[in-house]
DNA sequence: CGAATATTAGCACGATCGTTCGTTTTAATT
DNA sequence: AATTAAAACGAACGATCGTGCTAATATTCG
């Protein structure tokens, strides 16, 4: 029943998606036109469209695609440190490479996402919002493991914490446009030492690299 | 050879940008488009144009009323506080409230303009960063005077704490979409009592009313 | 009050948007 | 190689955008 000959499509779709990705992350998600990416991958305009049922689709789609990478580039490797504050070091510090790169572009499409579509009710706001919070759960997860391995103090709100490190990476973002990748860089990390360094336990030497 | 005679035009214009203010607090400022703005104060697509010579000066004239309500809303009632870690603190309250006002909605135009606009170059790039900037200034003098006045540390560098705060009350504005309210005023309480009760001098007893 | 001028409306333009539809080309199956 | 299904194209649609241009209306001044 299920004709296994979807080969050529999938392909196709990937490397629209893989555009949109590039694309959407430097200027947003509604600047994100189907014209535009039909004239980036050298398709038409309904050849493109035909992919995804609607521009919705389209941009759920990229919004998963996001997700998946940030998974990848993040949290992924990460694992492979050691559980408690080194992993939850490398992810920040992943985080934060994953923002530098490519030169000033390269802003989180979703963490854009989130402020431009925070009013306006629908299937891609629901989406970004859980993505969003997905991401906040992760980072909790990690500070409590931290806790846990005694790398961090006991009594310690793994939510708070999360929320001001989420709140650090974003301002990194602004950061970057204001005063260029050296500053930011600085701002950050001055700001990660001084959170972490005041939270950790005396056992935990903690020399940010 | 100045025509002194001109009421009525700089009346409408006021009441143009005023709603146009509230439409892009709600909806961003390239959502603002000059239809819906005719709409919604009565006027003919035209009429409202003819204000502006064009989209962009309209957009310029709504970023500098953004910033003149700002700086009348939060900066201006704070002078009156006594110099130092009050007037500070002042400054943060009235911040927060204004965002809380009116609902979810009315976020900072500004805030939400300077991640719209950050890879759009051009004059309401340029104009959106000069203000950003000089709201960070604000408080990094505010910070600067609780220095001097003996409030907090001495040795503090005063843009490193600005950056911080401003990183706070932005990722404010995203915790209020994400959790509601009352879950995002304690987190920003609670990450301001820590942050500020670490930096203060012992003689400064802060009960953050 | 009448004349001058500032303000608003009405209409049309080119461009671009998402979307639909029929056709043609390309790929997979028999 | 012939048949069938998937994939891409090309043209057109209605809508909406910003922006001119001209005529009608308010408002102000002499």
């Amino acid at each position: 029943m299920k004709p296994a000959h979807a080969s050529k499509g999938a392909a196709t779709r990937e490397v629209i998606v893989a555009r949109a990705l590039e694309i959407s992350a430097e200027r947003g998600l509604d600047a994100l036109t189907i014209g535009m990416l039909a004239e980036a991958t050298g398709m038409s305009k309904s050849g493109v469209f035909a992919h995804f049922g609607s521009r919705e689709d389209l941009q759920l789609a990229v919004l998963d695609g996001a997700a998946r990478e940030f998974t990848e580039q993040v949290f992924v490797p990460a694992l492979r440190e050691r559980r408690g504050l080194p992993r939850l070091l490398a992810i920040l510090e992943r985080w934060m490479q994953r923002t530098l790169a490519d030169g000033i572009r390269r802003a989180c499409p979703i963490g854009a996402a989130a402020v431009e579509f925070d009013d306006r009710p629908g299937p891609v706001r629901e989406r970004v919002l859980g993505y969003v919070l997905h991401l906040r759960r992760e980072v909790a997860r990690a500070v409590q493991i931290a806790i846990e391995q005694e790398h961090l103090q006991p009594g310690l709100d793994a939510h708070q914490l999360a929320f001001e490190l989420h709140a650090l990476m974003t301002a990194f973002v602004l950061e970057l446009k204001l005063f260029g990748p050296e500053a930011a860089e600085s701002r950050v990390r001055s700001s990660l030492a001084r959170i972490l360094g005041s939270l950790a336990t005396p056992a935990a030497a903690s020399p940010a690299h």
